[in-house]
DNA sequence: ATGGATGCAAAACATTTGCATCAAT
DNA sequence: ATTGATGCAAATGTTTTGCATCCAT
C-alpha cells in the first residue's frame, strides 16, 4: 500500500475514533480495530465477517461486542446500514467516500461493483408531501465471471 | 366489495392455485386460503402477519407450514419476496399486477405507497457484463401524517 | 476510583429440518 | 393406497439482554 493511501486510511480512522471520544465513549483496543477495518474496507460487511476480522487480532472477542460496536457506530452516523439479500451489512457513511453511489451485487460470487447512478436525481414525479429520509437501490445479478446460461431465475420458465 | 372485483380476485386465486397443481402440488384449504390473502392483499406481507391471518382459519397452523408454502410459492414465481427494514416480506408477483413500480415506505407507520417510477428504465451507464437478473428501489421516510420536525437522522447532527 | 466496555451465558426472535401422522390425489 | 402436506419439536442462525468483571479515563 502506498504512503499516501496510507495517511487517507489513517486520517479516517482517526476521524472515526474523534466521533467516539466526542460523545464520552472509550477508545478500546477492538474499537481502533474496528475504525481501521472499515477505514480499509471497499464496500459493505456483516456482522459476521466483522467477527472474523476482528477475531484475528483479539482472540477470545464476542459476537455481542461486535453488535454493540456496529449499533453504537450506526447511531453516531459513522456506520451506514442496509438490509441485503443475505443480511444485514455495514459500511462507513457517505460524506467518508468520494460522493454517493450504489452497487451491482452478483447472485453468485456475492461481490459487490459500485455504480454511479443515483435514481433520486432522476426522479421526478415524487409525491409531494413524502419526506424522505433514506433510499436503498441495488442491482441483482451475474457478474462477467459468473454468468450461466442456467442461471435463469424460475419465473420465465412458469407459465401462469 | 363491488362483484367485479371479486371476480378479479377470484381469478387471482384460481390462478395461483392452477399454478400450484400443475406443479403436482396438493391443493389443501391452508393453500386455498393462502392465495386468497396474498390476492385481496393490496402491499407487502411479512410470515408473521401472514401466519396471523391464516391461523385465524385454521386453528393449530404452524409456523413451519407458513414458511414452507411462502418459499414454495415464490420458488414458483407467484410470489415476490423482499427484504424490508423490518424483514423480509412477500407480495404477488409482478404479472399479477396492472404494470411494475416502487415503493414509497413510511419509516414512522409503515405504511406502503406506490411509486411509477423505475429506476432501470433511466438507467444509462450499466457496465456491459453484468446480467441483471432483478433489483430493488426503495425510498424510506415519513408520510405525510407521520411528519415530525424531529424525525432528522442522527447522522445530520453529528459533525465528524 | 469510577463508570463504561467486555465476555459469558442465556434469552429472544426468525427460519429451517426431521419425523410421525394425516389427508389430497 | 400412495405420496405429499401438516403439526410438532427441536435445531439453526442472528441479534439482544443481564450481569459480573475488567480496563480506559
Amino acid at each position: 500500500m502506498k504512503e499516501a493511501e496510507c495517511s487517507v486510511i489513517d486520517r479516517a480512522v482517526e476521524r472515526m475514533i474523534q466521533v467516539m471520544s466526542n460523545h464520552g465513549l472509550r477508545i478500546t483496543g477492538q474499537r481502533r480495530t474496528l475504525a481501521r477495518l472499515f477505514a480499509e474496507a471497499s464496500g459493505f460487511l456483516s456482522a459476521k465477517e466483522v467477527y472474523q476480522s476482528l477475531e484475528m487480532k483479539h482472540h477470545g472477542l464476542s459476537f455481542d461486542t461486535v453488535y454493540r460496536n456496529l449499533r453504537m457506530l450506526q447511531e453516531l452516523g459513522v456506520l451506514e446500514q442496509f438490509n441485503f439479500e443475505d443480511g444485514m451489512k455495514f459500511r462507513v457513511g457517505c460524506y467518508g467516500h468520494k460522493h454517493h453511489h450504489h452497487h451491482l451485487i452478483c447472485l453468485s460470487c456475492d461481490h459487490i461493483y459500485p455504480l454511479d447512478y443515483c435514481p433520486m436525481e432522476h426522479l421526478t414525479n415524487l409525491p409531494a408531501h413524502f419526506q424522505v429520509v433514506k433510499h436503498q437501490f441495488e442491482i441483482y445479478g451475474y457478474c462477467e465471471e459468473c454468468q450461466q446460461p442456467d442461471n435463469k431465475p424460475l419465473q420465465d420458465i412458469v407459465s401462469v
